[in-house]
DNA sequence: AGCTGTTATGTCAGCGCTAACAATGGCTAG
DNA sequence: CTAGCCATTGTTAGCGCTGACATAACAGCT
């Protein structure tokens, strides 16, 4: 019956393409595409006109086929610990305006200091062709590392940086942050000085900080002491835990390092419970310098590590590397941060 | 000279393909397709054998080139103020954990409450081709309205609820905020209650928890009363100047509802600087009940707003609509949660 | 005039994948 | 025994865009 079958339909929805925008002024595809991408190949007349027949047809680019395409997007890929924590937020802001700024888009996902989760992160990551990548701190599988290694993508480590890795690195020395709090506490004449770690498992940086606490103390002939509150506990319980474990010891600690200010404000508030004078009885200190550091009683005394900072440069740094601003060259050694010693009234 | 000219290379840079795959297994490209895309449409043995040599190869999907061939994608754009905020953090944690669970991911964009930059973000968003958009409450400017409704893709609106409107809405009605706040001062003995709003211009959603108070005090018989901070000052110091300006007056207020907890931070230590007792003098109610809150002293009262839940629901009924899980049906209702009041220390 | 160089635009082929349709084979129902 | 059906796999034709290359037009130069 039927003759000729019809041409095959595909569901095309009416969407107004790259071909409708060049038809409607009269130009080849391409030159509307390079109106998008080297606006400056475009002659000005047409470039007018382009311009005009793009908002009257509300034309949106197809990112996708555009990427597809160019085997480039403009989607970098970040994969942080957490993005509720107090102290990744400031970064994830930071760096995502950064891009933005610069017509780039942040795809995020949150590992929870967990290698495997960050793996599958960078994995699923890879499949969107992402013109760069950023991890958190150089702990990672060995896949993983492979992974990044062969991604042929820039890859920035932030919140850590370790002299001689090969990646680009935006962050600080987390050992030196263990060597500022116990030499802050050294000077202030304390000597029997606990370290608490983090009770998230995975949060390696921790460890880095307690080593640089530890030499510090082994240095000065006094003894270094750490505490593992359990796992599985929040971090304020954890705290809790370790002032009220610490200080049942028959000779208790004079000061005690947390391995960050939720933690520190746990043990703050269990010691004051306890009836212990902070200061005096026990002298507290922190890490990250959250929000609610200053407002405690006593404020902590903590160390603030430059968070805002990491994402804003992370972000220029990756933008350097995919030549969308020029690079403002020797800057490499800008990539170490510094923290801050935030002395307040717990120390 | 040249005879034949060879035919035109493109940069495939050595990826491995589909096509890899199919040719090492001996079979269709489009096989290896419905193994990712519908395993159950494929043979038990071959899926086997598939599997073995996606992991010999190291094959990994490209995302764009599948969304642009399918016209859909994996990604959810969410438009949101802040990253950073104490409040959001939760939304955005809990909203990408859940897409994450189920195969998606989340392309984030910050608009600083400012309509314009919502619209630039949702616009860009779209270029992606996303397979549902996420925004907060449920202002925006027209055309991103115009927009959001020809996208046709599911749209979610968050932290708001409003009775009638079209797209999926999932949070409070933040007059109900209001009157829960206005009450339980009323009820609490409390008659000169004012009210002190955001110095970040465009959060619209404080006005309406302003209307919830003001109505509520009309109702009472009692005069209400707002102060405005100047704009472009961080929330504390609005706080700060909001207590100061206020105490100042003829008849100052007995209690102060504030937008947010940073701003009642502010004001309550500004307060206790002045001498005040809180609550005796000045009682002092926020919202959000950020992490600090009941650390301050006294400890703030406060509104908790459903933040992770939101994130989740929002996230889930993004899945639904995609039928990515089964719908749980006449959910419709439960997407209007509640806030919960937090009456600690300073009211 | 002829040559080179530069700028502005177009042609063509494909990026890697999947929807629509077709084909194959085994199996049941009439 | 054959039509009809399901399950499984393959063929074809793009999705919307951009790279490499080609071309045209025109300027500046010998």
């Amino acid at each position: 019956m039927n003759d000729i079958s019809p041409p095959r339909k595909r569901r095309n929805a009416g969407r107004v393409t790259l071909n409708d925008v060049a038809r409607q002024v009269g130009v080849s595809a391409l030159t509307v595409s390079r109106f998008f991408n080297h606006p400056e190949r475009v002659s000005q007349a047409l470039r007018q006109r382009i311009g005009e027949a793009v908002s009257a047809l509300g034309y949106v680019p197809n990112l996708m086929a555009g990427s597809l395409a160019s085997a480039r997007s403009r989607i970098v890929g970040m994969v942080i610990p957490n993005i509720s924590g107090p102290i990744f937020a400031d970064t994830i802001q930071a760096f995502s305006d950064t891009l933005a700024r610069h017509g780039h888009q942040l795809l995020l996902a949150s590992s929870y200091f967990s290698l495997e989760q960050e793996e599958n992160a960078v994995r699923t990551f890879l499949g969107w062709s992402p013109a760069a990548l950023v991890v958190t701190s150089h702990f990672h599988s060995e896949s993983t590392e492979k992974i990044l290694a062969e991604a042929e993508i820039p890859v920035v480590e932030t919140w850590d940086y370790q002299p001689g890795r090969a990646p680009i690195q935006v962050g600080f020395l987390h050992y030196d942050v263990g060597v500022m709090a116990a030499r802050h506490l050294l000077d202030k004449g304390y000597r029997r000085i606990a370290f608490v770690l983090n009770s998230a498992v995975g949060d390696f940086s921790a460890l880095e900080r307690r080593a640089g606490y530890g030499d510090t103390l082994q240095a000065a002939g006094l003894e270094s002491w750490s505490f593992a509150p359990s796992a599985e506990c929040v971090p304020f319980e954890a705290g809790k835990q370790a002032m009220e474990s610490l200080m049942k010891e028959a000779r208790p600690p004079d000061a005690i390092i947390f391995a960050n200010d939720n933690l520190a404000a746990g043990g703050l508030l269990t010691a004051r419970r306890m009836g212990l004078r902070v200061p005096d009885d026990c002298a507290v200190m922190g890490f990250g310098d959250y929000a609610f550091s200053g407002m405690l009683l006593p404020a902590l005394s903590t160390i603030r590590p430059p968070a805002r900072l990491i994402g804003e440069i992370a972000a220029l740094r990756v933008l350097e590397s995919l030549s969308v601003i020029p690079s403002t060259t020797p800057l490499q050694r800008l990539n170490r941060l510094e923290c801050e010693l935030v002395e307040r009234e717990s120390t």
